[in-house]
DNA sequence: GACAGCAATCCGGAGCTCGC
DNA sequence: GCGAGCTCCGGATTGCTGTC
């Protein structure tokens, strides 16, 4: 045990050689994040979920997502805004399961055990795998439930232009950014700098700038267009000059933002060796989460011999 | 003279056909 | 069934012209 934990008190510890320390869970909290593209998706399909299945709740349905007997005390639902976003919260035997828009560009849903007997579980440590594997579970049941939505009723708003071709002043068709290239991104990243936000910008600026993606200037055009064509981008009437528009901030920070931490997710992004490389090669990230599994066995099991 | 706009052209990928 | 070759379409580039 005293390998993973030490109770010093400068050079002495405080614990008697005579006693033992018992470990035990107090709450366990396993969450399942659901990450989206679009935030207008994302916030459409909560509401929607929200709407539809605030039942989930029942006595009856709740036991069925935690997988044990219906319970007639100690079920209930409550609805809360954190920041602004409502949560959904379900009580069963002590323990929760709750769902939230988080950020406006993932849910949560989140199992938390506060209870374990309840469930069939124990309060050592030890458990705590078991506890993992269980969260999981009630996360996947809920999640199964909340997938009878229809999706193409959600987005009833008109198409987002970001994504798909639009009309310029001519009815000539522009092609959408794409900030998986590099060039469209580099672009994008630069726009957002705020040298920009007082006296705006020229494409020639943009070209000393960004010379090691751009040839020419001509180039940097084309892809002004896009942001042009949409309003990201205005230019000030009789002048060389252009400015972000306020969609264009909205925008260029949600994409690039989006790109960073949820396109390439933050494991990815951590370790350095080839993250361009992990989408081609699932495998890396399957022996990753290979190790983390063996570590958290091996620490459990470490847990139980030394207790 | 510098820069933006526009049209022509180039290029590459997807889809289709045909022959082996 | 598979691969080579052809066609088409849309995105990207280039060069000329107009405007400030």
């Amino acid at each position: 045990m005293d390998q993973f934990f030490k109770f010093d008190k400068g050079t002495y510890s405080t614990r008697s050689k005579h006693l033992n320390h018992d470990w035990y869970l107090t709450q366990v909290e396993v969450c399942s994040n659901m990450i989206f593209k679009s935030a207008r998706f994302c916030t459409s399909l909560f509401e929607r979920l929200l709407d539809k299945f605030s039942r989930v709740g029942l006595p009856d349905t709740i036991a069925r997502i935690f997988s044990r007997r219906p319970c007639r005390t100690g079920s209930k639902s409550f609805w809360r805004l954190y920041d602004n976003n409502a949560c959904i919260k379900h009580w069963f035997r002590g323990n929760a399961i709750k769902q939230y828009n988080k950020t406006g560009y993932y849910i949560r849903t989140e199992t938390t055990i506060n209870n374990p007997k309840s469930l069939g579980l124990k309060k050592p440590v030890l458990f705590l795998q078991a506890c993992l594997w269980y969260g999981l579970g009630c996360n996947d049941r809920l999640l199964d439930c909340c997938a009878d939505v229809d999706t193409s009723t959600i987005y009833e708003g008109e198409a987002d232009p970001f994504d798909q071709p639009v009309l310029d002043h001519k009815d000539r068709k522009v092609t959408p950014p794409d900030l998986r290239k590099e060039r469209q991104l580099g672009l994008c990243e630069e726009l957002l700098k705020p040298k920009y936000t007082v006296n705006g910008f020229k494409t020639a600026e943009l070209q000393r700038t960004l010379s090691g993606l751009f040839r020419n200037s001509a180039q940097i055009r084309y892809e002004m267009k896009k942001l042009v064509a949409r309003g990201a981008i205005k230019k000030q009437k009789g002048k060389s000059f252009y400015r972000v528009t306020e969609t264009g901030w909205k925008w260029l920070w949600a994409s690039i933002t989006s790109k960073r931490y949820f396109k390439n997710p933050v494991i990815s992004a951590t370790f350095k060796a080839g993250p361009s490389n992990t989408p081609t090669q699932p495998y890396i990230l399957e022996e990753g989460l290979g190790l983390i599994n063996q570590g958290l066995s091996q620490i459990t099991q470490g847990l139980a011999v030394n207790m």
